[in-house]
DNA sequence: GTGAAAGCGCTAACAA
DNA sequence: TTGTTAGCGCTTTCAC
């Protein structure tokens, strides 16, 4: 153990224990501020300051001998006072709105997982996440987190669709970054996945596969995803040398039960649908479960591809052929994009790989 | 808006803009500190912490003048300074095991459920969440986050299993509340199931619907919880005067792989089962995968009962029958509790009631 | 390369 | 009921 300096000059004690601090140490081997630490070292606070943030000023011996005497004490930086000092809180919020109102759920399973790979993403790079529930017409969650200093930045899943919102954040100049495409004429970070080429290798695996009539099951109509996975499907189509049929897209909002609901609509238009193309594995549970209970079988009569590759798409009973989104890859860029952007201001707009995933529905 | 006092003693501005706090504010509306609220409402500093506080100390047209301005001015008070002079985070670290390692998954659906139900009970609170990942064999979670003075508190939802650690939490004087039974010989918060009544209603049902030889399908063999279920599942058999067959009964460890291996060493012991309990939705899946992969159907030739009633026992291609836990209700508990604790030094053990819920699968 | 001191924005003990 | 003042524990000029 690391000698103690006899000869430290006398220092009054706040607390209230009757004994001063460097004895409370002794005793409980507990040192609570970079003053204790200083102490022990018999250096200056500035000094432990500067070694515990490996600041190229100090000298390589000081910095070693100081880190060590942290490490034996086990010592935490107070993270309230950092941040009051450097008016930075180093946390950065998960927005999402299935955050609100009842609680996570599996229609937002994807928020749910993603969640997960920005928290793995954000702890090699020293970041807190923290939960930031919103409710749907609330429009002062980003002033009330941000302002008060409690996260540097945001992560958005919410929805594409609330481009009013995105306007007023990007007006307020809040630092965000946003899972969903970018805006022509603003400028934010954005990750997203590669709609288009999801809508068409799953239309295509379906062509290929021999079916004649494929339905699009799409997302909100107004989402420009939905509209990219909905390109893809045509290019797919087009590519085939095939008629476009409009009877043949039905819109829902990724719910399991606008899933139930757009299958009815579009088998009542298209009796003779032989295959559809869902914009989310929940609806595609929803899908298959209306296929069933018409009496038609999955695959055989109606193939049915998803979108996500969540795990309730492969757990189910009847595992899903769906278009896998890298998540947890995701979720590390979401984190480490964001920072970049908040420490440098640098926008970054990535746009990730899917992939068809083969497995029982087609 | 508010009439700004002319006669105010002027007051030095510490801002790099050439022109002082008030200019400021009325340029840009910005009001940024406590400070800024006493100038405009011509009182101290403390005034305005009184009443934003609603200390019971403060004139009641004083405080109601500072609020409004405040709000006027869209003031929000500054987190990390609060909390550096208060020692409180007012936040609460909400801990799995499944946040760590890889990130979120469907193994620990339960888990992400619950997330959501102590963030909806938190926020009336005035408290916030943070994610903590726990890598599986890090000890030191705990004290870094607290110490440093992030949490105040902490959410476990990890295993019961872990006795080890939830001693030392509890030798460290940790404040923590716990999803899961609590210990006879140490005293802390927790907020479990009824076990004892799921594993009964469960089997109950099954009888009740003629099932002959019902087996019993459970998570980890020492996890208490699953002691508790295995001993609701003994009472209905005894109750119904059946022979209590020892072959009928096998582990696993909640994941859907240990649902499929278990499962299939049940029907090698018992080829004529024709029902099962399992300990989870999760499990009860790759129960039921293997089941119908050997050419039985369910719930004909086997009935299946799930455990917990996630959102994927309820879309899953054939609807689960299962044993409801209030997830909700469980979070708000354990937010509201946990709090209390940290508060008042008082310690709650509740234990919630589950109910059946009867799908399709029995 | 290191130390002294001011300040981050707030709360709370004490004084008035 | 309100104001004054001294911290909370850290970072960061500015001197040395």
């Amino acid at each position: 153990m690391t000698k103690l300096p006899l000869d430290k000059p006398l220092s009054i004690s706040y607390n209230a224990t009757g004994c001063n601090d460097q004895e409370r140490m002794m005793m409980a081997k507990t040192v609570q501020t970079i003053e204790d630490i200083a102490r022990l070292a018999n250096v200056s606070k500035s000094t432990v300051s500067r070694a515990l943030n490996d600041s190229p000023l100090i000298n390589q011996e000081t910095r070693e001998r100081i880190q060590s005497l942290a490490r034996e004490y086990n010592f935490r930086i107070n993270a309230p006072a950092r941040n009051l000092s450097m008016r930075q809180s180093h946390t950065l919020g998960f927005v999402s709105y299935a955050c609100s109102g009842k609680n996570f759920s599996a229609e937002n399973m994807f928020g749910l997982e993603l969640l997960g790979g920005v928290s793995d993403g954000l702890r090699p790079l020293g970041y807190d996440l923290l939960v930031v529930p919103v409710e749907p017409h609330d429009t002062t969650w980003a002033h009330q987190y941000l302002n008060s200093g409690r996260v540097d930045g945001f992560v958005l899943t919410i929805s594409t669709r609330k481009q009013k919102m995105i306007n007023e954040l990007v007006n307020m100049g809040i630092p965000f970054i946003l899972w969903g495409f970018p805006q022509p004429n603003s400028s934010f970070c954005t990750v997203c996945g590669d709609d288009v080429t999801g809508g068409r290798i799953a239309t295509e695996y379906l062509i290929r596969t021999g079916r004649q009539h494929i339905g699009f099951l799409g997302g909100p109509m107004d989402e420009i995803e939905v509209k990219y996975r909905h390109h893809g499907y045509e290019l797919a189509l087009q590519n085939a040398g095939r008629y476009l049929d409009p009877d043949l897209v039905v819109y829902g909002d990724y719910s399991h039960t606008s899933g139930i609901t757009a299958m009815k609509r579009l088998l009542e238009q298209k009796p003779d649908l032989d295959a559809v193309f869902v914009n989310s594995d929940v609806m595609a549970l929803g899908a298959i479960q209306y296929i069933q209970s018409c009496g038609k079988r999955v695959p055989e009569d109606i193939a049915v591809v998803g979108y996500d590759d969540l795990l309730l798409a492969r757990y189910n009973n009847l595992p899903i052929t769906t278009i896998r989104q890298n998540i947890p890859l995701a979720g590390k860029l979401l984190a480490e994009n964001l920072i970049q952007y908040i420490q440098t201001g640098v926008v970054t707009n990535v746009n990730l790989p899917v992939e068809l995933v083969i497995r029982k529905t087609a």
